[in-house]
DNA sequence: CGGATATCAGTGCTACTGAAATTT
DNA sequence: CAAATTTCAGTAACACTGATATCC
């Protein structure tokens, strides 16, 4: 539905390519100059579709993603920082994001029994069945990769891997 | 410089895979899942490392990209609609992002000579020195993605073409 | 006239800085 | 008191919708 991007007719050679071409001419690394550029587009392609087939049921991708979290977690409860960490938003973003999910009951915020300084964010039954029917649409999309296979998924996962690693997203 | 997000320590396994391992207990589609978060994250790393080196040239990287076009065409210069066309800017985001680099004199926007409709954008002697400026400060950060080998780089752009071409970006 | 080009106003989402309130 | 957690105000990007002026 609503392609936000009018619809473009296909070019009939791959733009990255041929701005390989230029780039090799003025300067260097190709490869990596390639790589980023796709990367960017995929992103951007996958981002806008998911977000696209969520938005009939309230959700943006950011939004959905907390709602997992939650429900993945073992009391259905985590402290906004947590949230923030593991999914890797900003202290001062994370407040705005659960005040939406709140505002559509998906969530309860509580304070934390045990530290008086922190809020605890409760994914509530609506919550639940809400990420479950989101999930059927994500999945329904096959996540905007359905042009790759299973083993394309996983070694481009692999190939991903190295840039975390160094970021120091995780240690092993 | 400047850590927008506070250095977390780095967890002990990925935190990737652990999500995976919660995601097939109740879902599936594992590996698409794993590629689709991986995906977000690296694209948020290498965006956010080269935004911030590009910064103290007053440059962000969508303006880089403008900048890298314009050098690349061969009048140095083209229609608003192309730019956004080449760069998937959408029509009404391209007027501001063309605004800041005029002031900045980087660029110059003159009226189309052969329709009255459009306007050209045109390089300006200080834009061809500071891109390449930019372009030593993004190839001496390796573009965010110094951890993987000139092969490595050639498979990911391999496996994200498909995805692209799903999209309709080009033929053949 | 219908279609294309660019602009503007306004909305929505997110990242960030800097500051503040509260609690540990 | 220093540090942690959350919130708020304000700035900056960017994507998008809907409307408008202009020109082909």
């Amino acid at each position: 539905m609503s392609p936000q991007q009018p619809r473009r007719p296909s070019l009939p050679f791959d733009p990255i390519e041929a701005a390989a071409g230029q780039w090799s001419q003025h300067w260097g690394d190709v490869p990596r100059m390639r790589a980023v550029t796709s990367l960017m587009r995929v992103h951007q392609l996958v981002l806008t579709e998911l977000d696209e087939r969520l938005r009939p049921l309230g959700l943006t991708f950011a939004r959905y993603e907390v709602l997992v979290l939650l429900s993945f977690s073992r009391r259905g409860a985590l402290p906004l920082g947590k949230i923030g960490e593991r999914l890797q938003v900003h202290a001062t973003s994370v407040t705005p994001l659960v005040k939406r999910l709140e505002a559509a009951e998906l969530i309860r915020r509580t304070p934390h029994p045990e530290d008086g300084r922190a809020i605890l964010a409760s994914i509530t039954p609506a919550g639940r069945e809400l990420v479950e029917r989101a999930t059927e649409v994500v999945m329904g999309a096959r996540f905007g990769l359905g042009s790759l296979s299973d083993e394309q998924c996983d070694d481009l996962t692999e190939l991903l891997t190295p840039p975390r690693k160094a970021a120091g997203d995780f240690e092993v």
